[in-house]
DNA sequence: GCCAACGTTGGC
DNA sequence: GCCAACGTTGGC
C-alpha cells in the first residue's frame, strides 16, 4: 500500500465494546488484542454492526483505503484507546444484516437497498499504553476540545484530526498521568476485594476467577478460545499483499 | 445496575 | 414536520 502520510490521509475513531456482552448467544465483545490475532494470520475484520446513520455515512462516503483509526474500547472498567488500526477495504453493505442470527441482525436493509455499511480493517501498532478517557477528558478545555468522542459521546465513528490525532500519540509516549494510574489502581483493589470476598463465600478458592484481569478490560474476550468461538464468522479473508 | 443524554419511531 | 414516547449507548 502507497503510503499516504501527509498526504490525503484520514483519521478516525472507532468504537468497539470491551467488556464481554451476549446479545443473540454471541459476545458482542472486540479488542484490539483480538484484531491484531487477526492481522498477524493475514486476515481482516469486518467492522459489521455500525446502525447510526451518522456513523454509517462516515463509513459509507467519506472512509476510504489507508486511513487510520484509533480503536477505542468502551463498556468497559477504564474506557479506553489502545492503539491504531487500518482501512484496507473500500465500504461495502454490511452483510451481518442479513442473517436472522447476527446480534445485529436488520431485515429493514435489503440487498438491493442495504442500509448499512462495512469496512475491513486491520491492526498497525499498539500505543506503548493505552490512553483512557478519563486522560483525553483533562485536555477537554484544550487541545481536544473540537473532539467527537468528547463532545458527542454516544457516535460510534468519528472523525479525528491530524493535530488531534498528534497530540494523543504523543500523550500516548508520555508516562501515564498520576492521577488516572491512582485511580485505576483503586478500581483494581476493589475488584480484587470483591474477589476476595467471593472465595470466603465459597469457603474455598474459586478457580474460575484466576484469568489475569487486565486493569482496562474487565472482562474476558482476548484469549484463543473466546476469539474463535465468538468472531470466526466475522472474519474476512484479506487479499491485501 | 443506574440513569442521563440523545437517537429513532410513529401518530397526528 | 413536530414532538412525545420509547429505546439505546455508555460512563460512572
Amino acid at each position: 500500500m502507497a503510503d499516504r502520510e501527509g498526504g490525503n490521509r484520514k483519521y478516525w475513531l472507532m468504537k468497539a465494546e470491551g467488556e464481554s456482552r451476549i446479545v443473540k448467544g454471541i459476545d458482542v465483545a472486540f479488542t484490539f488484542e483480538m484484531l491484531e490475532k487477526i492481522t498477524k494470520e493475514g486476515k481482516m475484520e469486518s467492522w459489521s454492526g455500525v446502525r447510526n446513520y451518522e456513523a454509517r455515512n462516515m463509513i459509507r462516503d467519506q472512509m476510504s483505503i489507508g486511513d487510520y483509526a484509533f480503536l477505542y474500547c468502551s463498556n468497559c472498567k477504564f474506557p479506553h484507546i489502545r492503539g491504531v488500526m487500518e482501512i484496507c477495504s473500500e465500504p461495502h453493505p454490511d452483510d451481518s444484516c442479513w442473517d436472522p442470527n447476527d446480534p445485529y441482525y436488520d431485515p429493514k436493509s435489503t440487498k438491493e437497498k442495504p442500509r448499512w455499511y462495512s469496512v475491513g480493517v486491520q491492526s498497525r501498532y499498539p500505543f506503548k499504553r493505552p490512553v483512557t478517557l478519563r486522560e483525553l477528558k483533562m485536555h477537554i478545555n484544550g487541545k481536544l476540545s473540537h473532539m467527537s468522542l468528547l463532545n458527542r459521546a454516544r457516535l460510534s465513528i468519528s472523525k479525528v484530526n491530524k493535530d488531534e490525532w498528534d497530540f494523543i500519540h504523543q500523550l500516548a509516549e508520555l508516562p501515564e498521568p498520576s492521577e488516572v494510574q491512582e485511580a485505576r489502581e483503586k478500581e483494581n483493589q476493589k475488584e480484587t476485594k470483591k474477589r476476595e470476598r467471593r472465595v470466603d463465600d465459597d469457603g474455598k478458592e474459586d478457580n474460575k476467577q484466576k484469568k489475569s484481569k487486565s486493569p482496562y478490560i474487565a472482562a474476558a474476550g482476548d484469549d484463543d478460545t473466546s476469539l474463535n468461538a465468538i468472531k470466526q464468522s466475522r472474519i474476512k479473508e484479506c487479499n491485501i499483499k
